[in-house]
DNA sequence: TGTACATCAGTGAACGCGCGTTCACTGATGTAC
DNA sequence: TGTACATCAGTGAACGCGCGTTCACTGATGTAC
């Protein structure tokens, strides 16, 4: 990677990396072509030898966020490791938590980063599909979600039933507790206090999924009239 | 409320109207003190005699906005109304998912508003006393949701040491629900996948919370290890 | 009832900002022969 | 190995935008006497 004056010979990365450094302090918004181009040392029209506009970089910014998001779940999932073979439902069960935890963590602990991420939609550039072979298979939040999932239902914790719709509970409750706490009332809340609220957030679904195949209890229609 | 051409007469409520359609249409970035101006017929400081700053404006938006949400959720224990009197434990269980249902529906049916109504945060003004007087007691989307947590307690369907932190869970999935649709991944799924996934997810939540007082399943400690 | 005056709610011009994007350009690089 | 040339990756100037905010101001309003 040559860094030679004039052919800078590694623009394209050093915005990136300069853009992330950006996004955690400032998040989306924060991100100007003209402010990066100034950081990185060079013309402010540079950039668009690399990208076709501002939304192109936002766009490869949030899909590191991303990657960042599912690398956080990831560690939750190693921070379980090998433990408790013995148990396959304990275990599974624990691996949801973990994921719930590393998702939540991400999210507070790299504000900025996270706000990018989901910046783009509702009009989300379709990743175009050279790009995806980059990401290890299956590898974004939701496929990582729905992989653990899958597990519970297969050591009979989950019900098959209960399975459908039960990635986007976890996600919504996740997702929700996250963004409350940073663009919500719940902003300010203390550490411990924000930890035990998550640790009864994830002890909740856990409950719900274990009913699912617990006891029985007679279910309710619970939609509206109408 | 005089209309004269020159001294305007009722400014500030104005520039908050214009303020509101703006917002419905293109969300908090879309506000700028100019542009209202503009649409209200008024130099574009005139502003300033009314509110200290765009901030101000913007935090009144949020606030018609939170009180639109309220609303929504109100909205849902009306539609309850004074069904299943016989039955307090289904009834206030209906209760809980209608708050639910109606929240997310404003959310996705008000996107603009409802991203103002949190766009304020973390440096949320803090609402001056003078101004709380407006709201009815108890009036914010999280004491609405207590309250009918409440009545699930006394009830006798959520049992009272799984109270507190209810309350977060409950908001968390909802709100997270809401915002994945909004400016998430979510985004773009139809109308009745979506119902059918909000269903499923009041669903889980009154699951969880049947169990509290259910048949007991063993606790276990999710919580990872350190 | 009439008038002097304080106060209030607007106006119009101006400052300064940083942005995205395009244009015509030039210096560096690498490749074919 | 040397050279001509195409291509690529930068530069610098400029356009046009809309914004927030402040300044000194003036026209309207209402009140005290």
């Amino acid at each position: 990677m040559p860094t030679a004056a004039y052919h800078h010979g590694n623009l394209r990365e050093s915005l990136v990396e300069a853009a992330i450094e950006v996004a955690r302090e400032r998040g989306p918004d924060g991100l100007a072509l003209r402010d990066l181009a100034r950081r990185v040392g060079v013309s402010h029209n540079a950039a668009y030898r690399h990208f076709a506009d501002r939304d192109a970089l936002v766009g490869e910014v949030a899909l590191r966020g991303m990657a960042g998001l599912v690398a956080a779940m990831q560690a939750g999932l190693d921070a379980v490791g090998g433990t408790h073979a013995e148990d396959p439902v304990l275990r599974a069960r624990l691996r949801l938590a973990a994921i719930g935890r590393g998702y939540v963590e991400f999210a507070l602990g790299e504000p900025g980063l996270f706000r990018v991420a989901f910046s783009s939609y509702p009009d989300a550039p379709e990743l175009p599909a050279e790009r995806k072979s980059e990401l290890l298979p299956g590898v974004d939040p939701f496929g990582l979600l729905n992989q653990v999932l899958d597990e519970l239902v297969e050591v009979g914790f989950l019900h098959p039933d209960a399975r459908p719709g039960a990635e986007i509970m976890c996600w919504s409750a996740v997702h929700g507790f996250s963004v409350l706490h940073l663009d919500g009332p719940l902003n300010g809340e203390e550490t411990d206090v924000r930890r035990g609220a998550l640790e009864r957030v994830l002890a909740t679904i856990d409950l719900a999924f274990a009913a699912t195949t617990g006891p029985p209890t007679e279910p309710v229609p619970l939609a509206a009239p109408g």
